[in-house]
DNA sequence: GATAATCGTTAACCTAGGTTAAAAAAATGA
DNA sequence: TCATTTTTTTAACCTAGGTTAACGATTATC
């Protein structure tokens, strides 16, 4: 059994409407959450309210705050752009199933070692990248990402501001 | 038994002269390193061999690069800024390891999980912190960091040129 | 279908940080 | 210790991207 099996076995369904938050930066939330329909973005909030877009979610990603399943609080909020529905499960439940399975904790290994990948690829393009590299790279892996979110939304996870995306989109025709 | 016990019982002890590659961008290499004694950096180069500094590594921390243990090639450099002291163990034997072992596979998860934070902390401040933010925010963390690294390399940690590092500091007296 | 809200573009102006180069300061090595 | 290399600072100039604001184009909402 996977971690995808077991979620969908034991995961607890929960509807949210569009615009609604699944939890928000400074919430206590042990909960890892599993996308089965609907879009979401992870983000930060500085004092000012600007907002920062750690990440984009769509059906079967999962997401959890690493910080919050740590005994901390959440690092930033998860709010829905469309619709959504997602099972959750609690870091307990994952863990005492880890801890009891051996087929189980090394499919929980596979899945922290992808995360680990995604999160080295990110930390690559913003430390190495210009945002113009950033932009063209994202066109290239998600095609199709602009019928799916915004164009602000976009600047935001490319980490500048929806003017600068205009000025680089303007730049490149 | 835990990752760094079983490192410490089975892993291959290594040195490294100041100045040496542990290894480079585009190499093989399915080993994760424990730093026993000495300094180093994780760096990528880009194609006109300008440099940006992932992270430093000191006694205790442990790397891998984790695109090269999932059948990948290294995405980034590990060189030594002092004489050091690694020792190493394939991604296959800590895998195995964990495939036989319920206490070990938590305990590598619990490794995980901590660097899967520690990641969620760096990518932050790339997306949301300026040069000068994530700047004071290293010298709060480690205070004494510009003993044991170049301020040429502590800029290039943070994104930035020597010279802007060097204009940070001046502005900030 | 009308009204309001949000989104994307453009312009003008500003600032942080990049680039190059040169000189001062510090570390390294024979 | 003296010479060489590496680091750090400073200056002048340049560029990417931030800020604010205005205007049209979409999209939601009633």
């Amino acid at each position: 059994m996977n971690f995808n099996e077991l979620v969908k076995q034991f995961g607890t369904r929960q509807s949210y409407k569009k615009k609604s938050y699944v939890f928000s930066q400074g919430d206590e939330n042990n909960y890892i959450y599993f996308v089965l329909e609907g879009v979401l973005k992870a983000c930060y909030y500085d004092e000012g309210g600007k907002e920062y877009i750690k990440s984009f979610l769509f059906s079967g990603d999962n997401i959890a705050s690493s910080q919050a399943l740590s005994g901390g609080l959440c690092s930033f909020s998860l709010y829905c752009l469309k619709e959504t529905t997602l099972l959750k499960l609690s870091y307990q439940q994952v863990r005492q199933a880890a801890d009891n399975n051996l087929e189980f904790a090394s499919s929980i290994i596979d899945l922290l070692m992808s995360f680990a990948m995604k999160k080295e690829q990110r930390e690559f393009e913003l430390l190495c990248l210009s945002a113009e590299q950033r932009y063209k790279q994202l066109l290239t892996k998600s095609p199709d990402i602009s019928q799916q979110i915004t164009q602000n939304d976009i600047a935001r996870y490319l980490g500048i501001t929806p003017v600068a995306l205009s000025r680089i989109k303007h730049k490149r025709r």
